[in-house]
Formats: C-alpha cells, structure tokens, sequence
DNA sequence: TGAAATTCATGAAACGTTTCATGATCAATA
DNA sequence: TATTGATCATGAAACGTTTCATGAATTTCA
C-alpha cells in the first residue's frame, strides 16, 4: 500500500480545475467566487481528494487557529470540567486546544508558555501557581483565579462573594460556632478571598468563627488534629464547617463520620467549587457552586477578543449555592 | 506599548551574527557547528531576542510535533486519567497535545479526525464509539479498547482476563450466586469481553451467575428495578456483584446500601477500571485494575513508531486486581 | 452610445523554516 | 610541493498557503 509521493495542493487542484491558485483558495475560504469557478474547483477538490494543510496558513497569516491551556492536572475534578468547558468554548468558535499540565511544577509552567509561544498559538489561557510567572506579551494571556497586574486579563468566581454567601448560610441554617478550613498556597490570588469573604461576614453577622488553615503540602492528619482537638466530651465545637474545595470538603466529611457526627444533623458542610459527586455520596452534599460554564466562556473570549486592552482586568462572575438541589444566587 | 513590526526571524539572526541562515537553523537544532560560529549565533539570538517559529517548520518538514487524543470528555474520571498519562508520555518525548471532545457523537469522532488531519498533526489516538469510523491512511492511528482491524493498531487492557479474575476472585471470597452487570453499547469492542471473561470463568469453576446487561442511554432505574426483584423477604440473590466500570458500581453500592445491604459484608462488589475514589468512600471498593500508565506508554510508543507495519495489531495488557490497597497480578 | 464604476479572476510575492548541492578551508598523505 | 580527503559554512530552493496589485469583463448611468 504505497502513499502518494505528495498529496495534493492548492497548485494541483487549480490546474486540474483550470484556474487560478488565488481562486482556489476563495473557494475553500467561502469568499465570493463565480458560481462556474466554485464549481468547477469543488469538482477538482473531490477528484483529487485534496485535502487542506493548516500549516501554509499557519505561515502565511501567522494563525493558527488553537489555542493553549495551561492547567496542572485533569485528575481533580474541577479542573476536569474546567478542561471540558474551555474546550466545548473553543469548539464553538471552531478553535484548538493544546493541552499542556503543569503538575504544579512551577518551572515548568514556565517552559510551557514558551512553548506555547513557538507552537504560535493564538492565546494562552493559564491557571497557574508561580507568582514570578513570566507574562508573555506578544501573545494574548489570560488567567484563571490568579491577578497578575491591571493589563493581564484575569477570569475567576466570586470568591469573596461566594465566601460570605457560605457563612450567611451557615447561619441562616441555625449555626451559632463555625469554622473555615482549606490547604493551599498563602499567594495573593482569588481563591484565597473566600476565607475574605467568610471573615467579613461572620464578623459582620457577629457568627463566631474560627480559621485552619494549612500549607501547600501540609499532611492531611492536621485537619484530622484540628477536628479531634474541638470535640470535647462527644460535643463538637462547631455546627457549620466551609470548606476551601469540595474535595477536602469530602474528606472532611469522613473524618466526621468516623468521629460519630451526622452531616448535616450534627455539622452543617458546606464546600466550594460546585463538583457533582458523580452519584456517589449518600450524605447531603452543599457547596458553593462556581459558574464554570461562564468562567471558560469569559477565558475564551477574553482571550480571543481582538482589543486585549479594551479588557477588564478581573472578570467577577456570581457563584450560587447548592444543597440538594436547590440553588440561589449570590447577592 | 507598541509591539515589534515584525519578530525577529532566523535570517535577521543570521545577518546580526554574519552566518548563514542554514548556519543558524543548525545551531538551533543542535547540529554539528564550528564552537566559534555558535557562539556568533546564540549572542545574536540573546541580543534580538528572536523566538523560534514552528510554522516555518511544520510546512517545510511536514511534522508538527503533536498527536491528537480524540476522547468523549474528560469529566468520566477514567478519561480523565488517560488523558493525563498520555500527556505526560508525550511530554516525556517531546511532544503536544491537541484534545478534542467527541461527547460520544459518532460524526463528530469522523468530523475530529478530518480535522486533525488538516493540522498535520504526525499520529492520532482515539477512543470512540462509531462502528464505521473512517480510519485514516495518511497518518498514524492507534485506537485504545476499540479493535477495527488488524491494519489498525488497538491498545486494550486484558478484559477478558480481568473478567475472569473478577469471577475467580468472588469464589475465593467465597461467593456463591453472583451477577454481572453492565450499560453499554453492544459494539464488539474490547470491554464487552470482560462479560466473556467473567462468564467464562464462572462456567469452568461452576459458578452460578446471571448477566444483566443494559444498552446505552438506558435509565438506571432498571438496574434498581432488577436488583430489587432478587431481593426476597430480606434475602439478596446474589452475594457477589461484578460491574463493568468502577462508575456504575458506585452508583450500585449507593442502591444496594439503600435496600439496606451491607458491603462488602452481605455483598462483595468488583468494579472495572481502578479509579481511586478521591479518599471520599467509606465502603470497601474493589476493582479491576486498569494500567493506565501502562496503556498510555503503549499508544504513544505505537502511534509514534516509525514502522506502523511492523507493530502488533492488539496490544493487551495485564490488569491487576485492588482491594484495600493489595493488588495481585491477573494470570 | 460612451464613460465610469463595479465585479472578480489572475499571477506573483511572501511567510520562516529545513535541506541539499556547492565550494572554501585546512590537514594529511604521497 | 602537489594532491586527495575531510570538515563545515554558504546560498538557494522548497514546503502550501494567503493576499495584493493588476487588468479584463461586465454593468450602470448620463
């Protein structure tokens, strides 16, 4: 089965249709070419089985019509439905996505932009964890969660927002001792605004509350230490937890169930990030839901719009709250 | 902030550095160059700041450096972790990833792989669903769990063993009336053998069991519908469940919890796949181990070999089974 | 009817790289 | 010293597309 020396090209398709090369490329770009032409091009096109190469456009326009993501992993969930967004965006608006993970690896977030840039996407979209992350500039930039400076367009939920909804809820739902818990780094990014959020509230509300907060690598057993030093004679401290993500949210929740506290009954949880738990959990489930949907449409056209610097430079989208089913609004 | 009219190119490296343009590109390529010439260039290339420019080479050598994946989506954790080892082998040797989405719509598996083909990109690995996929000729292909041909190349886990080690292993549990259940379509693709496996297995040891097989977009009612029915006056049928994917056995764990059954005490349950379950369980999961990892190697090696010819058309690999962190081989 | 305006195909140049045949330089051998 | 061989930089062509200035053919309007 021996292929063709060279596939055909745009050359072989207009001197099999007996036109010119210019015309052929109308014709396959939808611009306005004589009916006779289109059709004798179209009939050249099937008889040779000429099939288009992006890479000659690539040159010639310096498009390339794909657009990178930069995330760690797609093994959490959330960033898992993030990838599915971006990329159901993308396709609507018939672009590419290059996948690329960091693994958290902060150099490496780096070299990938690099990359990104000799690959000549047409954008990057990036949710990063290095706070000397290198900018690029000839190339348009957005991140997810993370504020960078007024003209490096930033997408990223109501954190704050989402925060304070969390405790208003809590107390809303008759909890009178609450407590916020997360893992994570202490950079200055969004993410970090829900502990803002829920502080304000609480302090607002006059809700008594208490901070956990740990490092980036710190071992789960603190949380674990925290939740045991707070039960005094089988009586919790608290009746309302935030947690910083759905998943530590469920791990927390495990650790409550072993240490004999119904949830919602005894302990009132609420997560954040709006993961659906695939089915799986046989416990009431809350969480404070980020809009992913708007989120990846926001990124992408953002990051497509022709005028980055008529962009905002945050774009805030509401969360809502979600307990069985039922959501509402953020302020 | 204005850009550069036009970014530096190899040749304005050349001219800078007073080469030749083919001086410069075999300096960028690591090539055989005299150390005061390469010298000459990378100062220039410091000096401009040029960045190179894939395109060029895409169009001139017809390699683009990217493999597509073509998978439903990245939300089924199992996808999620495919899509994630196959990156980091293609990272390993030094290449991208374009991701497309087929939300199990069988043109758009067709509609992909055209696309694909436009972008030149040098392979494709693709997980689909379409019996009549129109496989590509002009570019390395490589299916995972999907045999079209012996011409096309298809990585698979060892599903009819890992079937057989289910049945194998709820004997040894000490099973006595066991089930298998399943949704999906009924294409003959590599996961219908697990049943073929299980089956098998059950019949060589005499294992009575039954088959409860469910094709796609069936309504998982009727699974609960069926489990019901085996449960008379308090007594289950079965004392042992394998299912097809470690999803679908969550959610029947979830059922079978509800009918006020205990696992793995009153039921041991097997799924498919070897998804951790994000440390959020707090029943016994058991599953067939997939190896990833070990699949994700198999695609890239063999979607990247020179020889398509010359590679194996089904590349089975073994599964292992995992219960409480222990594993064992299958076979 | 004639001039002006409009439509639309043509032909060639350009994008940035790789690669290949050519030729220059220098060392080694006779 | 003259010749051969080896090394390695040079210059130009080529990859497949888009785009732009040119000019031919047709339509419009006075």
């Amino acid at each position: 089965m021996m292929k063709d020396k060279t596939a055909p090209t745009m050359a072989d398709v207009a001197r099999e249709a007996g036109v010119a090369l210019g015309t052929v490329s109308r014709v396959i770009n939808g611009q306005q070419v004589g009916e006779e032409f289109r059709e004798k091009v179209n009939a050249a096109i099937q008889r040779l089985g000429y099939k288009y190469n992006s890479s000659g456009r690539a040159l010639r326009t310096d498009r390339t019509n794909t657009i990178a993501l930069i995330i760690p992993n797609t093994i959490n969930p959330y960033f898992a439905l993030l990838v599915h967004h971006i990329n159901m965006e993308l396709e609507k608006r018939n672009r590419r996505m290059l996948l690329c993970f960091t693994e958290y690896d902060t150099n490496r977030e780096n070299e990938l932009i690099q990359m990104a840039q000799q690959n000549r996407v047409d954008g990057i979209i990036a949710l990063t964890y290095n706070p000397d992350l290198t900018i690029p500039e000839d190339v348009p930039f957005v991140t997810i969660d993370r504020f960078f400076s007024a003209s490096v367009p930033c997408v990223a939920a109501d954190n704050f927002g989402g925060g304070s909804l969390a405790a208003r809820r809590l107390k809303e739902l008759g909890c009178a001792n609450v407590a916020f818990m997360r893992i994570g780094s202490t950079l200055v990014n969004e993410p970090s605004k829900r502990k803002e959020g829920f502080v304000a509230a609480c302090v607002e509300m006059g809700l008594p509350f208490e901070v956990m907060a740990l490092e980036d690598g710190a071992p789960f057993e603190e949380f674990e230490r925290f939740l045991k030093e707070h039960m005094k004679n089988g009586k919790f401290a608290f009746d309302g937890l935030f947690i910083g993500t759905d998943m530590l949210a469920w791990q927390i929740i495990q650790v409550l169930k072993k240490m004999g506290l119904r949830v919602p009954e005894d302990v009132q949880v609420i997560g954040f990030d709006g993961i659906r738990s695939f089915g799986v959990l046989d416990y009431a489930v809350s969480t404070i839901v980020q809009p992913v949907q708007e989120i990846a449409e926001a990124c992408v056209s953002t990051v497509l719009s022709k005028h980055l610097s008529n962009v905002p430079s945050l774009i805030c989208l509401p969360v809502s709250y979600a307990f069985g089913g039922t959501t509402r609004e953020s302020t």
